[in-house]
RNA sequence: GGUGCUUUGGCCGAGAGGUUAGGCACAGGUCUGCAAAACCUGCUAGAGCGGUUCAAUUCCGCUAGGCACCUCCA
């Protein structure tokens, strides 16, 4: 099994990844708040740990993914007239808060689905787990880390801090924490300002709401996440992952939860992405400079000069690393837009030559695929790409070096059509096995232009009769109509190329 | 104000103390009835000022700009 190194934001650095249980990855990843459209931001993790998941799998390992969904919790204002996000959005819209829920998680899960994100093992609700969260509360009161005040209840960062330390993921000290918190109002429950809430008085207008040994209320923001991870993942779990805007103060919460409740901080490697920025700037709800997936792929915003595919979208976001920002621009995704095309293009055409077939997989089914330790070609330059390829995925998952070596054998398979290059058939069955495994298989790619369905093949079985005719044409030095037929095809949206073995087709 | 990150060629975006990132765009060429595609070649940058070093875009310091978190946020 090749060794995998990852950057744990806990220590700053790529380590070596340890599994907790050998041959075993237990991963947790915290999902949507699930109020609104997902936008271009929260792709970026869905992409990210997906291709993370599929990357420990195909290097052998049993993976169980968990991402939660948030419907419950989640303060507008750290403050008392505290309303539920979703909570206030149902309010506006007049519907019940679980119509909000269950509206924004089936398009969640469509905008996933198109992204080929597959879906985790286990998808928790916070609202399903309420019970486990007045567990934990309770727990934490008997451990002396909370206290109560006013129907809620608060952790006592403090204390906490007092025997461990609080602040070790973010790497800030409690002074610096004091330093930047400001004067919010209706604190006056708290007693300090860094202190948060595990439970949450429901005032008389809050819609969701469960009883509890304090009175009427609900969960605190950060504790889903601990509670259920330690439910489906144990004490300890090897990855949890996020975006960087979580790392404080949720992350650096859950970790003073975690060894409140369960004597231990439970996570072993933190893994955070980075943002989406536009123009230079964080793309995000309170910004209002979000652009929602399904705009995205409809091209329907101000913003966007044309719609994208979802496949641009995933490639847009596996040519940049994930821990750098990521800036948004028509013209980078456009950028995209054709280099996936011309990886796909080179991957229809070494299926032909090297006479294999596609892989098959519907969404959400994985191959069995493992990486071989070392690779089974002999061709130098085939060898280089291999290898440059495993060594960047493993390598802290670096997506864009592994990318560019795609694209070298991209070059390679187009010499090759062209007839200017002979490969072996070990070299042909270690590409088809890199597109299969690696462009396919880790990074999710798939060809969406070519759509299989019974549509399909009747355009197919069409077009074969138009460009006969029009081959014929052609050879008849008919310029004239080969070129009307071309141009006819093109306003249609089939561009017709000719190569030296007969013309071939492409849907725009 | 506190903490941390960042500044790369026309654009997006990597790695590495000395050796080609890659993609897109652009220019020239090959091929082709033409076009497209493909292939070849070119464009060789790293905010400014100092320092360390035989050698820095890569390490260190300062200056300037940008960003993120500190409040819900992917």
């Amino acid at each position: 099994m090749k060794a995998l190194y990852i950057t744990n934001t806990l220590t700053r650095q790529k380590e070596l990844f340890k599994p907790v249980n050998p041959g075993h990855v237990g991963m947790y990843v915290c999902g949507p708040t699930v109020y609104g459209d997902a936008h271009l931001g929260h792709a970026r993790p869905g992409v990210t740990y997906d291709v993370l998941q599929k990357l420990f799998r195909h290097l052998g390992y049993k993976v169980r993914y968990v991402r939660n969904i948030t419907d419950v919790g989640h303060l507008e204002h750290d403050a008392d007239e505290g309303e539920d996000k979703i909570a206030k959005k149902a309010r506006l819209e007049q519907l019940e808060p679980m119509e909000v829920v269950q509206t924004y998680t089936l398009r969640y899960h469509e905008a996933m689905r198109m992204l080929n994100v597959a879906p985790p093992s286990i998808e928790p609700r916070a609202s399903g787990h309420i019970v486990e969260q007045i567990e934990a509360v309770k727990k934490i009161l008997e451990a002396g880390y909370a206290y109560e005040s006013n129907g809620s209840i608060y952790f006592d960062v403090q204390k906490y801090n007092a025997d461990h330390k609080y602040g070790i993921l973010s790497g800030r000290s409690l002074d610096d924490t004091l330093e930047g918190t400001r004067a919010l109002d209706g604190q006056d429950d708290k007693r300090a300002p860094y202190d948060f809430a595990v439970w949450k008085k429901a005032e008389p207008q809050h819609i969701m709401r469960w009883p509890s040994p304090w009175g009427e209320g609900f969960p605190g923001w950060h504790l889903e996440c601990s509670v259920m991870g330690e439910k489906y993942l144990g004490h300890e779990f090897d990855i949890h992952g996020g975006g960087m805007d979580l790392m404080f103060p949720h992350h650096e919460c859950e970790i003073a939860q975690n060894v409140a409740t369960r004597g231990t901080q439970g996570v072993h490697y933190w893994v955070h992405n980075n943002m989406i920025t536009i123009n230079g700037q964080k793309m995000g709800k309170s910004l209002g400079n979000f652009i929602t997936l399904p705009e995205l792929f409809s091209g329907n915003h101000p913003k966007l000069e044309q719609a994208y595919s979802p496949m641009t979208i995933r490639f847009f976001i596996l040519q940049a690393h994930y821990r750098g920002t990521l800036d948004f621009s028509n013209e980078a995704l456009q950028a995209a837009e054709k280099g996936l095309r011309r990886v796909m293009q080179a991957a229809k055409d070494l299926y032909t030559l090297a006479g294999a077939k596609a892989p098959q997989l519907a969404y959400g089914e994985y191959s069995d695929s493992v990486a071989p330790d070392s690779c089974p070609a002999t061709n130098a330059d085939v060898k280089k790409i291999w290898e440059g390829v495993y060594d960047a995925l493993c390598d802290d998952m670096n997506t864009p070096i592994a990318l560019s070596h795609i694209f070298d054998a991209v070059r390679i398979i187009n010499t090759a059509k062209e007839k200017k290059l002979t490969l072996s058939k070990g070299d042909w069955d270690t590409l088809v096995q890199l597109f299969n495994d690696i462009v396919f298989g880790v990074f999710g790619l798939k060809d969406e232009g070519s759509e299989s369905g019974k549509a399909m093949k009747t355009i197919d079985g069409l077009m074969q009769m138009v460009l006969e005719e029009r081959a014929a044409a052609k050879a008849a030095k008919d310029w004239a109509t080969s070129d009307k037929i071309r141009d006819a095809l093109k306003a249609l949206g089939i561009s017709v190329k000719d190569g030296k073995d007969g013309a071939e087709w492409t849907l725009d």
